[in-house]
DNA sequence: TAACACTATGTAATAATATAACATTTATAA
DNA sequence: TTATAAATGTTATATTATTACATAGTGTTA
């Protein structure tokens, strides 16, 4: 596993110690006073930190969380828990649930190289 | 099920008729001769096209797709695979898949009321 | 019908999310 | 060391989505 770069750290330790899944500006908005200013200096850090499997992005929410998942390497293969009302996000780690979505086929028997599942409800709090 | 607005009608009856997911603003300028001409006329019927189950948002590509099951009426449990080159978009209507995320419980019991799936990988054309 | 609630529409302004283009610097490897 | 790739810095701009406020249509029901 390679080394963070400057920024790359800066961010990461940014959403790894955050409770919550963190929006690209509020990250800028945090880290400014570290030196990074610009909009693009945060994407290009989410980039490459989404492409080597140290955070993920929550799509539904355009939001970034750490891998909770130590064996994720990659992010190919992702599920998440999200809660409808206090957004809290948890990732779903779980051996079953990934072997049938990685052996999945479909009707053309064509088999996916990556997946991304997001699962919506209440959680135990909210309930 | 309620009928459509005249909006709404436009709108899906244009995503419907489309090959490939559209993007809002690509909507927007489709639907500007038909005197649709704000983006929030646009976000408000697709809003609540989506509510209703007529059309999916595919959360990776920020694109609407007519729902191509006509068992889904509304967008609780949906499944996609996206071709990463092509960009072509099918939605999966798989009994057993969608049972198995549908009961899906996590580590805590947590039981889901919604999900959404996107598999990424090669369509058989850009195999 | 009249009154009410609800849904949908129209419009302008703006907020939030993300990328293009270009110049420069730093790290890595041959 | 020289070449190459990766990362950074900066400005501008593109794309996606919402707020706020005014108006109009639709359906119920008293």
């Amino acid at each position: 596993m390679q080394n963070l770069s400057k920024n790359q750290q800066i961010i990461f330790d940014l959403i790894d110690k955050s409770a919550e899944p963190l929006k690209a500006y509020a990250i800028l908005f945090n880290v400014q006073k570290k030196g990074i200013k610009a909009p693009l200096q945060v994407y290009r850090a989410l980039d490459k930190l989404v492409e080597i499997g140290k955070i993920h992005k929550i799509e539904s929410r355009n939001a970034f969380i750490a891998c909770q998942n130590s064996s994720c390497q990659v992010s190919k293969a992702t599920a998440f828990s999200i809660c409808e009302i206090c957004e809290k996000v948890t990732e779903i780690s779980s051996a079953s649930l990934s072997k049938y979505l990685t052996n999945f086929k479909d009707k053309d028997g064509m088999k996916y190289s990556k997946y991304n599942l997001e699962f919506f409800g209440l959680c135990k709090k909210c309930r």
